[in-house]
DNA sequence: GATGAATGAGGATTCATTCAT
DNA sequence: AATGAATGAATCCTCATTCAT
């Protein structure tokens, strides 16, 4: 920009950046910030401008410096949400060696994990349901950028373990949601019960739903004899 | 509830209403239904007394008339929604001759078909979710009326299963809400996707989440050479 | 509207109105002449809603009660503003029996009368040339509604003063317009100067108009000689 | 005037400046053109101080380096368009052999140029009557500065003529500024039409009004008998 | 009971102006 | 001298709510 030509300030040899220039990396970080969490406390339209802007410590008008109303600043938000929470290459390479059980397990735990303490991660589900119908374009987004990922790789790990012969699927029919299914019911737990007070107690509730995977797609071996199998390998990841 | 002052008392037996009382009656429903219609499209916030009392055929002016402000509007609407859906003691006499896998499916078909067929079922859910901060007493007053009569009759069904030997159960714990979750995603599917296009078929996506169910619950499989291999520890566990 | 079927107050008989509708129907009224005189005072940009409303002695919703913003309630004002100040069949009319050199001072005089009495009809010309850049729509539709009337009346005039012998018109070429230009350049002083100070008196600046007009198109002047000087040349111009 | 402060301070015979005086010097003139430029675009209040700057290709900060705040800046642009048009007595010295009748056409034509193709001095009228009542200075010091030169000027040919003879004026009352207006319309017809398209052709218009001019004072000489005198000298000197 | 005109608090957005760099 | 980030007063417009008819 034209300050390039003019060079305010000193001029910076090493990698610091003046006081203006570091704010001005901040701002947009701290704002998105504030109004993540006022998005999150009162929804699209409750939100004030203002309120982000206190929450953030500037006022209305530095909002606007950096976004250019409050769908912007709202779209920008979710956008930024929408991130895949977990890399499927990395995820898979690093546990190449676990039996196909164990990622399963483990895929749980993490998605658990996000949701519980990702605050981002779960929040942007009440977007896309709140102000849904004001931003359409925000579910297909959403889906494809986040949900779609998920269920990928789950997909993966479903016919890794067709391929070495331990699972079993009958159909591929809407198999992956449906095993996932119930992560999102805890979800939307999570923010309907004001007080977590009723909320179920997530390491117990992680079991039921692995149990409930594993029996709907471990391969029926002929030859069990151990009824205290499945205790075994989830006792040994999960403890 | 609420509801009971609106309600159009429902047994009259005796003489007809004259014309200004049956309006007195059916006002207040119309409203209702009006406002219903409209929170559903945009939520609380965004939604404008002016345009229900449109919908509704009536002016402002009308609308308090029947309620306090937009709030309680607001609370009546949601309360009259979360009546339960279905009864349980008429589904099970109804059914008592039905096999057990026939009422899991009986109970599946049911609530899916609530929740497509029956608008309400489903967009409460949005409410819930979008202005559960705003009325923080929504949440839970929901969980018990509408939720939690499903859950009680899916277990009751589950029970039988049990005492009939069909079924077995490895733990008490969330096993309800794990089960029935997959119907809970495909009502937030249908308000993500703003155009129905990438919405599972039905019927198909019910097959597979009966068939989902049927696999975590039902006793040893026929096929499988040891069919009371589980049987101790499930009857252990459950009491 | 839904008024009628309810007929709200007394059943009016007669043809008076209930103050609540007298009130209907001349807020608008009050509201457009109160905005006519912020338009006037400070342009459209520098004025408030809020203070044409203070002026119809309302607030701001009502403003927006009947217009639905700033800029339709300036087109209205001037959309208002823009009818023709005098009717030309009318003005004929009743003046059939005058001299040509007559109907060309009524001409003036009711021109200049209108400026002088009738704000509107000069302040007109402030917002199309303040504001003419924001509307471009303004300046041809006022052209066609305001100016061209005039025009064409004056033209009827000196064609009829053409066909009874007494002017001579050299050419066709904005004649008119030309013929016309003090009484706009009289119209700009006018608001030109804050305090009247320096305005000349109106009497006296028509007297010249008129005597210029009169010399521009009188035929040959009687104290001139050679009364035919100029005929030939102007039959051959003007057909 | 405010001009000094800004004005290039004109006579610089000696060493030239250097870069940064250049720049001082030139700065605020890039500004006030810009500004210029802006004012005309929009009116006052619409025009934005950071619009002036990214056409003076400064930033805001440096319009108010230079200028107190906008209405200064404002006043600064008129002040400089002010200026007389044409120098009298350059213009009476460079003509004094051409005869009356010369003159006037002369006159005409240099004002008519200005107007067409000095966008200042044509603007500066929208100026005076859009923002005319917020700066109540603005149009007297025009009027002093700008217009009553002019109208001394036609005076003095008028004057002249009639010294000489050859005009024949009845009346000092407006004289002058009746027979220019026809100026004044076409400069507003200017800004009126947003496309020029309806916009009289100049070299026609011109004609006319010279016509219309001539024809009110020039003196009726019994022995005239020549009827195109007219046509000569108007086309000697426009062509 | 019903109406709908009127109100005015509230929130989004703009932009002149300041001032640390 | 120049910058441009930050400010916050100002203004448009909306809409829940009231109340005279």
């Amino acid at each position: 920009m034209a300050g390039s030509k003019i060079a305010p300030g000193p001029i910076v040899t090493k990698n610091e950046l003046g006081p203006r220039a570091r704010r001005k990396v901040q701002r947009p970080q701290a704002i998105l910030q504030a109004a993540f969490e006022e998005f999150v406390e009162r929804g699209y339209t409750a939100t004030r401008i203002e309120d982000v802007a206190a929450r953030a410590s500037v006022t209305k008008g530095t909002v606007y410096l950096y976004f250019q109303n409050k769908e912007e600043l709202f779209q920008h938000v979710v956008g930024k949400l929408s991130q895949p929470i977990f890399d499927e290459k990395q995820f898979l390479e690093q546990h190449q060696y676990r039996s196909c059980d164990e990622l399963v397990r483990l895929f749980l735990d993490t998605l658990y994990d996000h949701m519980t303490v990702n605050q981002h991660s779960r929040e942007i589900l009440r977007f896309l349901i709140a102000d849904g119908r004001r931003f359409p374009t925000l579910g297909s987004t959403h889906f494809d950028q986040f949900v779609q990922p998920l269920m990928t790789m789950f997909d993966r790990i479903l016919q890794k373990g067709v391929r070495e012969g331990v699972f079993e699927i009958w159909t591929n029919d809407h198999i992956s949601q449906i095993l996932i299914s119930p992560a999102l019911t805890y979800a939307i737990e999570m923010f309907l019960s004001a007080d977590n007070t009723k909320l179920p107690e997530l390491k117990i509730y992680i079991n039921t739903h692995y149990e409930m995977v594993m029996r709907t797609i471990r391969k029926a071996r002929l030859d069990m004899s151990d009824t205290t199998r499945l205790r075994g390998y989830s006792e040994a990841l999960y403890c």
